[in-house]
Order: C-alpha cells, then structure tokens, then sequence
RNA sequence: GCGGGUGUAGCUCAGGUGGUUAGAGCGCCAGAUUGUGGAUCUGGAGGCCGGGGGUUCAAGUCCCCUCACUCGCCCCA
C-alpha cells in the first residue's frame, strides 16, 4: 500500500454527499417524529450472539459478512450489519416491556463484508423504523404509511413501487417451507448449483432466483397462500385493507422473502429500477419470535430499514445554497474591529465568512467565489467614521452605513440572510 | 467468493502500428489592476502515466502479477 487510502468500500462522505445524507435523515426523522416514534442510539457493536441468533446461522450475513473480532478483553463483538437485533437486544437489557407498545427511530452506520457496486458498500447507512409490542395489523400498516410518507417527503415515491407479501405465522411458514423443499427435491436435477445450495439453507429464496431455468421451475412450484392457515390469512387481509384505506398503493409479490430467519407475517419492500441491480431502497418485515429468540418475553415486532446512499442518490437533491456575507477587512487595526463585528452579526444569526488572510482583491474574489449576497468593507477611512461600506455583489452598488446599522441593512437585501 | 470494464495533473479527459524534455480544458497561484469581485489577456506551479516484475537499444503504449475504482452474480439497505 504505497498510498495511505480508505478501506475497499467504504467513503469519505463531503460536501454535496453529506448534504444529501443530511437531507434523507432530516426528511425521515421529521416524518417519524410526525407519528411519535422516538429516536433511539444503539452502540455500532455488540456481542456477535445478538446478531448471529437471530439473523440466522445460515444467513450470508451471518456466515461471511460480518466484521467480528475478538476485543483486548477477550470478547467476541461485531460491528452492526443492521439495526434491529440492536434496538431488541436495547429493549431487553433496558427491561422496557412495561413501556409497550415502543416506537423508534434510527439511523447511522452499518457494516458488511460484501464486493462493493452501486449502492452497496462496506460501511453503509440506514434509516430504521421499529414498533414493539403490537400484534395486530395496525403496526405493519403504521410502520408501511410512514416508510412511504418518507419516500413521498423526499420526492422520490413515484420512483418506487411498494411490493407486498406474507411470509404466514411460523406454523404456515413450516409448512410451506416443507412443500417447497419437497417440490424442489423433484427437481433438483433442473435447479441451478447456486438454488441447490439454497435448498438447504434458506429455500425460499430459491423463489428469488434470478436465474432462467429456476424461474421457470419456480412458476410452478406450490404458492405461500395455499399454505396459510386461517389467522396468516385474517392477518395479511387487514394489513392490505388498511393500506387500501389510507391509499397506499401496493403490488402483491408471492416471490418476496426475505433473507433473515427472524421474518414472519408481513414482509415488504419499496423498490425501484432507477438504481441498477440495487433495487430496494425500504425493507422490513414483522418479526414476531425475535425478542424471545434474543432470551427477552415473547414479543412482537416489526420494522424496515432504509438505505440512505440510495435514497440519497434517487432524491438527488440540491442544497438551496446559503449566500453568506463576506466581511472584508483592509489593514490590522480593521481586522480586529472585522473580527468583532462578525462575531457579533454571527450570534445574531447571519452567515459571515470572514477570510483568514489576503488583502482586498483577493477577498473580494473570495466572496464572489462563495456566492456571496453582499461584501461588508472595512479599511482605515471607515473605522475613523465608525462607518462600513456595504456593497450589494448583485448589483454592484455600495454605499457607507453606521456600523450599528448593518445588521438591519443586511436584513433588507433578499436572500441575504441564509440564517 | 465469481465474472466484465477502467486506472495519465486537484477534476474531466487526449496521447494510431513502442521512438527525444507526457498534453488540453477546467480549477489553483501570480501579474496586467499596490481600497473593490465576476469578464479578458499573460505567465507560473502542479505527473515515480495506480504499484511491481518482464520483453526491448527504447514502454504511458506490449506481456504477467498485484492493488484500487466501477458494473454485474451471490446477498442485501
């Protein structure tokens, strides 16, 4: 490594970019908030059991994606490849089932071990929404109306279509994964090496494939709804009819899994075909055994995450740029009164730039460089009148004001404030 | 883990079949203009041509390896 770099897959987020994170999250938090879910921080890692168990042993997360390593106290820990294990491990260790039913809302980094391509990378950031402790439909249709106010609030839903399934409750689920293993036995022969190897750990995914010859096998493997017992079936009823009742538009997918054992009921995703092969910019799914799993009280759950690099990148959205004052002083002593007078218009809320060197042409370019709306002059003529000559950068006028009037001078000019 | 594409200045990119001191535009710095920005003109700085090895009298150019970026597969946000 000749050059010092970052780490394969992942980036140093600036300018426009963390503008644009900054955006996502903004738009997301103020939506969540909109439907009182509280804000919560889990650490970035925890003891690799709290993933391991309940994203499954046999998921490829759990089998080659995580970052884990051994701590100097001899610990197993992993940086957190998703926010949900986190926030229930959070909800048992903090013994909050009597505050039930909890809404809360996340974001920050994620980690992965995977080839990095568009949309996808190694450290990652999400958006995530979770409500404990309600076992109706009600939540799956609070948590689905809300992940599509966000995608709504940052201009991107008609982008993204809302694809709908139903995993059942874990009895369905059973059953239907039996037939399936059974029908897929009775082709094996036909399934592609990477759907044979599926078959094993995780066959539902083999509806998933995007391979030709297991499409055409899938077409006619048995459907998840003929498996659904009576309550799977009331169940996933009332979450589409509460979705159709708010006018959430959606599209029903018997192919839609999902790759974490702990789903169960309702699982969903908000997709779109203007990001490559990174379609999915919302999932989640209910998660009804993953408390329990965890060694908490059986509790249900349900969730989703967003991608914020992918959000970011479908909302592409342009920062309404803040025109700064510039404060342009000319000579020692107006450096000093400069420095006062911009502290002061500071803390009274405008936006000054105040150059840390060059004399006055080089400021002056400085300020138009920085768009600014006006250039606020300070040499030796104005400090012996107590005076500032404030020029308009659009209009080219100027003229000298009392210094204890520039602050309301400023105000005038439109688009000046950027406060 | 598997496949395709791409690595030349801070950025975007030129550099047929190997042939002197590797170029352009934008940006940056300076000057024309020593209390006035944008426009124009002039000049300047900035490159182990991703890295290593090989072929050759001679490699940015050809071969091998490697690293990175990128797009896809797998998986997923």
């Amino acid at each position: 490594m000749a050059k010092i770099q970052p780490v394969r897959g992942t980036h140093d987020i600036l300018g426009a970019t963390a503008a644009g994170h900054r955006h996502v999250v903004a738009a997301a938090a103020e939506c969540a908030r909109r439907y009182g879910f509280a804000d919560i921080d889990t650490p970035i890692f925890e003891f690799t059991p709290v993933f391991a168990r309940t994203m499954g042993e046999g998921s490829d997360v759990v089998r080659k994606e995580m970052y884990t390593f051994t701590d100097r106290g001899g610990d197993e820990v992993t940086l957190r490849p998703e926010f949900t294990a986190g926030i229930c491990r959070a909800f048992i260790s903090g013994g909050l089932q009597q505050d039930l039913p909890l809404k809360f809302f996340a974001h920050g980094p994620a980690f992965r071990y995977e080839r990095p391509q568009k949309g996808r990378l190694r450290q990652f950031h999400q958006i995530d929404a979770e409500i404990l402790g309600v076992e109706g439909p009600q939540a799956d249709i609070e948590v689905i109306a809300l992940g599509a106010d966000i995608l709504d609030a940052l201009g991107v839903l008609d982008r993204c279509r809302l694809e709908l399934n139903t995993l059942g409750d874990p009895e369905s689920r059973r059953d239907y994964r039996a037939a399936l293993v059974e029908y897929f036995l009775d082709h094996k022969g036909q399934l592609s090496a990477d759907s044979v190897d599926r078959l094993e750990r995780n066959p539902l995914r083999i509806l998933d494939s995007k391979d030709d010859g297991d499409r055409r096998i899938v077409a006619d493997a048995p459907t998840m709804e003929a498996y659904l017992n009576d309550a799977s079936q009331a169940f996933f009823a009332a979450v589409r009819e509460g979705l159709e009742a708010i006018g959430v538009g959606y599209r029903l997918n018997q192919r839609l899994v999902r790759g974490l054992d702990y789903y169960t009921h309702t699982a969903f995703e908000f997709v779109t075909d203007a990001l490559g092969a990174q379609g999915a910019v919302i999932a989640g799914g209910r998660y009804d055994g993953l408390i329990e799993m965890l060694g908490g009280p059986a509790t249900p759950g349900i969730g989703w995450a967003g991608g914020i690099e992918r959000l970011a990148m479908l909302a592409d959205h342009q920062p309404a740029a803040a025109r700064p004052v510039a404060m342009v002083p000319v000579g020692p002593e107006a450096q000093r009164e400069a420095l006062r007078l911009t502290h002061q218009l500071r803390r009274a809320g405008l936006v000054v730039d105040l150059g840390f060197r060059g004399n006055l042409g080089r400021r002056m370019k400085r300020a138009d460089r920085l768009n600014a709306r006006a250039a606020l002059i300070l040499g030796e003529d104005e400090l012996a009148k107590g005076t500032i000559t404030l020029r308009d950068l659009d209009s080219g006028e100027q003229s000298e004001v009392p210094v204890d009037q520039v602050e309301a001078r400023l105000r005038q000019l439109d688009g000046s404030r950027g406060e």
